[in-house]
DNA sequence: TATTTGTACTTGTAATTACAAGTTGGAAAT
DNA sequence: ATTTCCAACTTGTAATTACAAGTACAAATA
């Protein structure tokens, strides 16, 4: 009751509920929890960590909306199993969805300066147009293998030294969160299914013409108003399906 | 204050939280609010329905997951266009853009009661195995253009008469729920990017051989302990995109 | 005029209380 | 031994209160 811990001092406070589900969440993926467990109830994890009840369902909330549990009403909360394809559906993001796999990350085309595309699939405002975007793109392989390639289109508001960030192995939010206090808070995607489009991206996935891959079209929200990044895919679902709950 | 309205009173009532959300979802869908209009703040919106805020917030909660709205702390709820995909990714999606109109569901493989397939996505419980299915199959049309071909699969549990029902331009779930009160809560997906798989299902997507069409899989998630539907989707997404948020 | 400050809003987080409703398992009755 | 019932859990819904934090705008200040 009376102990303070770091978060309630410190001006970029995580919430306790946010807390609680980062250490749930951990549990879970890392196996201490197995699939149709049963969770501490509600009231029990009130009293492990000194919360209320709606703070602790608040939690739970997230964790169920992610698809980690499942509650029922006069049981209690069931452990899921553990997806077995790439979470990219979901914000949750591609790192912690491939698991155990072997994740890596490289750049295609290194971040630059440019105007944006002629065709591009999202309306962009007057401001966007106007100041341009970060242009780049990185390949996702797992196991060696390359899975997805992600083109990036980031409106050029003042990020210093962007263009000099390795974003190799890195997650990009934590970069924007890290050193621009740029929090990713969801979006909005088109998905649908196309033949492999231009030579290029066939070399880069490594599949040959004519392949069937997923093209996703995301617009991604972040806390800043009126600040979207902009991202398309094209994913080579052969060996790894998308996985995502809804 | 004193006057109790018909769901208070009934046994299978709708809470107060889903009553608001539909409500102000249909606002918007029906376009009573336009993009980046501001809803009601929350403190109005509890005096307009007497309510209180934390029931007023967990409305605008479900509004916010669905990416109808998109709150800002300080502003306030902005209403978000509404998106112009096949919103199938998401349990509660809209095919606002589409309009109902030109929306038609057409049976393909009647109801009837089979042993489950001998591949099978997903793993069946030794129960579910015992029992068998109930397997149809129906054809989802856009403005008459086959998009969707919807292969289901659910375990027989008893549900009478459910093969002399007709599934056209009925929703299943509906059916469900009213007919056998079976809710559904949501679900998880397998998403991937392949070739018309074989000449039947081209035939009835009305597409050439080695079209690139979208295949999901999907176990859906209902109110009853264990049961499950299973959905297996052909896309044709030359035409219409499907929409997500994450 | 340009800048700063403050106020009145907005949503975000959190504790507290109360009861409803579904599940489970053991005690009591048959 | 079987069934019925109840008590003790579980999660679900809802009202209430309080303060923190972000936004917008107007007033005061430089």
């Amino acid at each position: 009751m009376f102990a303070l811990n770091i978060t309630e001092m410190s001006p970029g406070k995580i919430p306790q509920y946010r807390q609680l589900y980062e250490t749930l969440r951990r549990h879970i993926v890392d196996g201490l929890y197995r699939e149709n467990d049963l969770l501490p109830s509600e009231n029990e994890l009130c009293k492990l960590h000194n919360l209320t009840r709606p703070t602790v369902r608040k939690a739970l909330d997230l964790l169920s909306n992610e698809g980690f549990i499942k509650r029922h009403q006069g049981l209690g909360s069931v452990v899921h199993k553990l997806p077995k394809g790439i979470g990219i559906l979901s914000i949750s993001g591609t790192t912690t969805a491939i698991g155990k796999e072997n994740l890596e990350t490289r750049t295609i085309i290194k971040p630059s300066l440019t105007s944006w595309p002629d065709s591009f699939p999202f309306s962009l405002s007057d401001h966007e147009k106007e100041v341009g975007c970060m242009h780049f793109s990185r390949l996702r392989l797992v196991n060696g293998k390359p899975v997805i390639y992600d083109i990036s289109y980031i409106p050029n508001i003042n990020l210093p030294r962007f263009s000099a960030r390795n974003l190799d192995n890195k997650s990009l939010f934590n970069i924007l969160r890290s050193a621009y206090r740029i929090e990713v808070k969801g979006g909005e995607q088109y998905i649908k299914a196309i033949n492999a489009p231009d030579p290029d991206i066939c070399r880069i996935l490594d599949i040959k013409p004519d392949t069937p891959v997923l093209h996703l079209q995301r617009r991604i929200d972040t806390n800043r108003l009126n600040f979207y990044l902009y991202s398309i895919l094209y994913c080579n679902t052969s060996d790894h399906s998308l996985y995502g709950i809804f």
